[in-house]
DNA sequence: ATGGTAGCACGGCTA
C-alpha cells in the first residue's frame, strides 16, 4: 500500500498539478495540507473521479487538511484535541483496512511558528505564533500517547514545519533561530520520536541534500536550497511493514508547482 | 536591512 503526504499550497491553484501527480504516482492513500479552502468549496470531483474517497477538514483562506483513499475511510475525526478554542484546521485522522492489517492515519499541518517572540527570560510570548506552535506540539504529543495505546499500525504524516537535523537544510546556519529549526522546536519533535516513532525517510536514506520544500523566491529549487520538513512517522507496528520511502522531487519542476513536493512510503499491508 | 514569490481573495495576512 502506497501512502503519501503533499502540502499542495492551495487547492484552487493546484488542481492541474495535483491531478498530474495522482495520475503518475497512483498513491493508495494521501494526506493533503494547506488546502486553503472550506469543505464546501473543495473541488471534490477532481479527487473522486480518480476513484478516491475524500474527507476534508477545511478553513476559509488558510490551513486545511484532507485525506483521500482508494479504500474506505473509517472512524474519521477532525481537529487536534486539547484546546476547544483552537479554530485552525490542521489535523485529521482515519482508519483504512488493508488485506492483512488495519492502519490508523493522522494527517497534520503543524504550525509554522514564525515570527519567534520571546520574553526577557527567553520564554515564548503567550499568545504569539511560536507559543502556539509549541503548545500545538504538546497537544500532539498527548494525542500520540493515546494512539500508541491502540497497538496497531500507525502513521502520522504531513507538513511538520520542523527541520530535524542540520543535514536536513542546505544552509542550516540560515535557519538557526527560525521556528522550524531552533532547539526548542527540535526538542519537541524529538519528544514525539522518543515515544517510539520511526522517520520513514531516514530509515532508508542517510545523508544531506534531500528536501521537501524550496522557497518560491530567489530560484531556491534551481540551487537546491531546500529543507526537509514533510515527514512520515511510523510506530513500530507500521515500521515493521516499511518497504520503501521516497521524495517526489521532480514534482517541483512541473508547471505551477506547490512549494512543497510529495513524500511517500510503501507499507506491506 | 531589504526584497525577493505565491495563494487566497481582493486588503492584508501567511508562509
Amino acid at each position: 500500500m502506497k501512502i503519501a503526504s503533499f502540502n499542495i499550497n492551495g487547492i484552487k491553484a493546484r488542481g492541474p498539478a495535483l491531478a498530474r501527480w495522482l495520475d503518475e504516482a497512483q498513491p493508495d492513500l494521501a494526506v493533503l495540507q494547506e488546502i486553503k479552502s472550506t469543505d464546501e468549496a473543495f473541488p471534490r470531483d477532481l479527487i473522486e473521479e480518480r476513484g478516491y474517497n475524500l474527507e476534508t477538514h477545511g478553513q476559509k483562506g488558510f490551513n486545511g487538511v484532507a485525506i483521500l483513499s482508494k479504500l474506505p475511510l473509517e472512524d474519521v475525526t477532525r481537529g487536534l484535541p486539547g484546546d476547544e478554542d483552537d479554530t485552525q484546521a490542521r489535523w485529521i485522522e482515519a482508519t483504512v483496512s488493508g488485506p492483512s492489517h488495519a492502519l490508523r492515519v493522522c494527517g497534520l499541518y503543524l504550525p509554522n511558528g514564525n515570527p519567534v517572540e520571546l520574553d526577557t527570560a527567553g520564554q515564548p510570548v503567550s499568545g504569539g505564533k511560536y507559543a502556539y506552535k509549541l503548545g500545538w506540539m504538546a497537544r500532539m504529543e498527548a494525542r500520540l500517547r493515546e494512539l500508541m495505546a491502540l497497538e496497531m499500525p500507525l502513521v502520522l504524516m504531513g507538513d511538520y514545519n520542523i527541520i530535524p537535523q542540520p543535514e536536513d537544510a542546505a544552509r542550516p546556519e540560515a535557519w538557526r533561530e527560525d521556528a522550524l529549526f531552533r532547539l526548542q522546536s527540535r526538542d519537541a519533535f524529538r519528544r514525539l520520536l522518543n515515544l517510539g516513532l520511526t522517520d520513514a525517510f531516514r530509515a532508508r536514506t542517510p545523508g544531506p541534500g534531500h528536501y521537501t520544500f524550496w522557497d518560491y523566491q530567489a530560484r531556491a529549487f534551481e540551487r537546491n536550497d531546500g529543507i526537509r520538513i514533510d515527514h512520515i512517522l511510523l510506530n513500530a507496528y507500521a515500521a515493521d511493514l516499511l518497504q520503501d520511502c521516497r521524495i517526489d522531487t521532480d514534482v517541483r519542476a512541473g508547471e505551477k508547482p506547490s512549494d512543497h513536493v510529495p513524500i511517500w512510503a510503501e507499507l506491506a499491508l
